[in-house]
DNA sequence: TTGCACAATGGCAACGTTAACATTTGGGCG
DNA sequence: CGCCCAAATGTTAACGTTGCCATTGTGCAA
């Protein structure tokens, strides 16, 4: 074998074909004032050599990169593998590229985000944001970098994304209110959650939309441990008949935690959670829970950017609703 | 706001500061033959101007991406998330970034994987495989395009790595032998899930290396649905002690699925699972289970690529073992 | 004073691609 | 037969960066 050369370029192409190396483009590029039967030997020459176009020296002339660029704080996290999907599918379909990047989270800035992302072959940035950064308030994206972040916060420079939280309490609580429970009791989450901290919001306003004082939390951990401990604390409690859990973690372990001390679910107490994130894992009992699109969420923040393309578009916030998915946790006492 | 430059380039900042372009790159890159007066300058000179470095310009000068493509057939799947971890903290390490695609699984080919990377700015390509490619035997790496792909197959041309699944299998099973069970009853998952497959094989084989020949298994689909099902038809067989799903649904599933026949956990029969998916869902009975380290599989497959940078590195086979986490669904007969 | 080593900086070219413009060729029409 | 238009192809330059080599300046030993 003779050694590898190092890259094949359209010029070794055009020698090859005996056209110019403009020509070579134009078929790349399948351009119609290019002869039939050049565009054939062209071909021939391109597959002969193994010609593959080399991205840094196109991006470098057009002065775009085709590519979304994806900041995340935790690349672990609920929902994620469901939000890369809708990054992906939409990259696609506007034959963009997704480059993911891990931001170390110390400090929690957007500013970290961003300063890692301006050395990548990026045309615009998507983050991920679990927590409240730093300067959320102060951050400006980079110049001629589109910036769409996805929580549930509104920022003036950058468009945002993200399952609407509130709403989602909203509907689980109206819905509990709507089965005849006279008040629904909540297990929450840790206080640096942005989502779940919104959900608490949306189970407090909604319960007082409705005239009811919002009996007091329980805190979780997002961990089907400490729902359990939930659940036996409010299984003590005799007004309550309805538990609203920040996740289905916690509703699940919540469930047991009645159980263990001898309440029926959901002949004596309903439990409802969020996320949909674990299946019918109890196949003869399925969780009632709201279940979110995260590939829509991440749809939208590619579309946002890669469908922008050449004209630069306003700041927009977007929020989608989850869907209650009924199970057999819920009692209706009508 | 006078209008938006295009781009800022060395050229700017050598101006502004008062040098050469070649001085502002030798910055850029912090040389030590730059005095540190005149580095400041040019800092500033960065500063003021917001200069960032063009990706394409300086890939195109040196030839290389410092970036790692990673071809997804499917972004959903157990494990990714964890897999996609180990990546970027890989490429964080060398100083690379991870681009991610997914590709279209019809066909279902290495070869549709690699010239979708063909066109991205990648020095080297991982393929998550979840089935069996079509051309797995036919099929060669782009040259100059390390390949690394995911699956516990051996590639003559392609490194690989994966989880072990077959080693996982003989824990399980010996895991269970050792406590005292005659046999172990399976429950398996669709037939095109390699890994799946290479599961079902460590369980038949080990037991028969033990001198026993494996009962009838139960084909699952990897749903709790299927797990119930086959945990009330394994209930009826009075040789069963002892039940390895292949993964932790059906485990759960299997579980529910002998209680609804009065059947006890584990009392008259012990359950395994695989995976770890879960978590402690039931906090008061945890699974016993094996859990791979997916993080670990991700970053051997970026480190082959990025840690070879310069020198081109052989072929290599990975296979990284699980680790039986013992939970309370199996019970000692000894 | 000269010569020399070394530190600091500049000039030039090239990486691969393609937009813009230039040139050649063939054919239709007055 | 000459003119002009359109189709097909070629030439040039530029995108931003950096490796290589050339140049200038500075201090020190001979």
């Amino acid at each position: 074998m003779a050694a590898v050369k190092k890259s094949v370029s359209v010029k070794d192409v055009a020698r090859l074909a005996g056209v110019s190396e403009q020509t070579v483009s134009r078929t790349v590029h399948d351009s119609p004032s290019v002869r039939p039967e050049t565009k054939e030997r062209v071909r021939a020459a391109m597959r002969e050599l193994g010609y593959r176009p080399n991205f840094a020296g196109r991006s470098l002339r057009r002065g775009k990169f085709k590519t979304v660029g994806v900041a995340m704080f935790n690349i672990t996290g609920t929902g994620n593998l469901d939000r890369m999907e809708g990054f992906a599918a939409a990259a696609d379909k506007h034959g963009y590229a997704i480059t993911l990047t891990k931001v170390d989270g110390h400090p929690y800035t957007l500013e970290s985000a961003s300063s890692r992302m301006s050395a990548l072959p990026v045309d615009g940035m998507v983050v991920i944001m679990n927590r409240m950064p730093a300067d959320f308030g102060t951050f400006e994206p980079l110049p001629g970098m589109q910036t769409v972040l996805v929580t549930m916060l509104e920022h003036p420079l950058c468009s945002t994304v993200d399952n609407d939280q509130f709403d989602c309490s909203r509907q689980v609580v109206e819905y509990l209110l709507g089965r005849g429970h006279k008040t629904v009791h909540f297990i929450s989450c840790p206080e640096r959650s942005l989502s779940g901290m919104r959900r608490e919001e949306g189970w407090r306003e909604t319960l007082r939309a409705h005239g009811i004082e919002p009996p007091r939390l329980v805190r979780g951990d997002w961990t089907a441990q400490s729902g359990y401990a939930a659940g036996q604390a409010l299984a003590e409690d005799p007004t309550c008949t309805a538990i609203y859990a920040s996740n289905d973690a916690m509703a699940y372990g919540c469930i047991r935690g009645l159980e263990s001390c001898g309440k029926r679910v959901p002949e004596d107490v309903s439990v409802v959670g969020v996320d949909d994130s674990l299946g019918d894992i109890v196949p003869d009992r399925r969780l009632t829970t709201v279940r979110f699109d995260n590939k829509r969420v991440g749809m939208w923040a590619v579309d946002k950017i890669a469908g922008a393309d050449g004209g630069a578009s306003g700041v927009e916030h977007m929020l989608i609703p989850g869907v209650l998915v009924e199970g057999d946790t819920v009692r209706d006492l009508c």
